[in-house]
DNA sequence: GTCTATATCGCGATAGAC
DNA sequence: GTCTATCGCGATATAGAC
């Protein structure tokens, strides 16, 4: 194979996607794969390392194609489908953001690393909210209602997903869209142009 | 022992809430509970039986506590009350919320009993926020927008305490509160004596 | 109801040939 | 890099005595 420890990646986000990481052991992995078990051990320690290595694929992917326009300032559109996007990536990575709060506890390593890199994202998303408001396109704001504002959108981005799947609905587009709906719900009173 | 069927279930919840029902064994929780293994099979099938009581043990202990006052009308500040019941319960009852995408997935039949325990429980919490609105607590609304209120405040109800833990944060009184404040920050504009 | 003993299974992990 | 072979371990589950 060209690159098997990419291969063994792809092949455990897929079955961890379908089955859940409890369910699926390196030997499921390997076999998945079309090698053997200890070929697999040769690219990686084990499964927590795996899962370390997805993780990491994920921030990769998450700064790739998590990007404003850099030609001009942004828009309350432009946000929307900054979550469009995360909401797909979120699609591709479904087991991280069903299993986080478990797999985070098993490895503390990655949760300290994943906390700095959320910590990033959520700063960088505050940043956002608070250019709309000192250009107008939300009303002026106190500081403390801006960073609530933030941090109830970002619950919403980081949750909806899971919320559907809890209350046994699919993850069509149009669920989405509800979401991006109840963003809009939260922000809609402080629009200038409504 | 007076009645090892419960002392085998507060055993497993304890157990399941400080490692996870992953790490958590048949043997070890008989183990923690001082009986034998064969003792535990003779009460319960093995670990997805118990994980099955221990969820009809929450449906049960939330029908009991969370309760509106029947001698009165209701008022925000009961809903707010009503949410930190409710964030109560599910401090008691972590591993559920951690693992509850997994744990449905692995028992579809688990998965249908709760999406309808879930949708009585929405129902009556949309009935309540329609009531505030037909009483002139909130401003007269749409009715898409009083769903979308009652989804936004759902949604945070459900996963602030997640949100919490996956950044990094330990779950205190003052933390939980800022949790009610986003709440009140959703219906904040839309309160007629702010 | 509760125990002890045990059967079966599959996972994680490594050694050593190629 | 990749394979085959294999060891040790612990988990689930049951049988049978008390």
């Amino acid at each position: 194979m060209a690159d098997t420890k990419q291969l063994i990646l792809d092949t455990a986000l897929r079955l961890f996607n379908q089955q859940g990481t409890g369910a699926v052991s390196t030997n499921h992995i390997a076999d998945g794969a079309g090698i053997s078990p200890g070929n697999l051990y040769y690219h990686y320690r084990g499964k927590p390392d795996i899962i370390r290595a997805l993780f990491e694929q994920l921030f990769a992917q998450t700064d790739e194609r998590l990007n404003l326009p850099t030609d001009r300032l942004p828009m309350v559109s432009d946000i929307m489908m900054l979550v469009r996007i995360n909401f797909e990536i979120m699609g591709e990575y479904r087991f991280i953001y069903r299993e986080s709060l478990l797999l985070l506890r098993q490895d503390p390593a990655l949760h300290q690393r994943n906390i700095e890199v959320r910590a990033r994202g959520y700063e960088g998303f505050r940043e956002i909210i608070t250019a709309l408001s000192s250009m107008g396109i939300l009303v002026a704001l106190d500081a403390a209602v801006v960073v609530r504002l933030a941090d109830l959108l970002w619950l919403i981005g980081e949750f909806w997903l899971s919320s559907l799947e809890v209350s046994g609905q699919d993850l069509t587009d149009e669920a989405m869209e509800r979401g991006i709906e109840l963003m809009m719900q939260v922000i809609q009173p402080y629009l200038t142009t409504p």
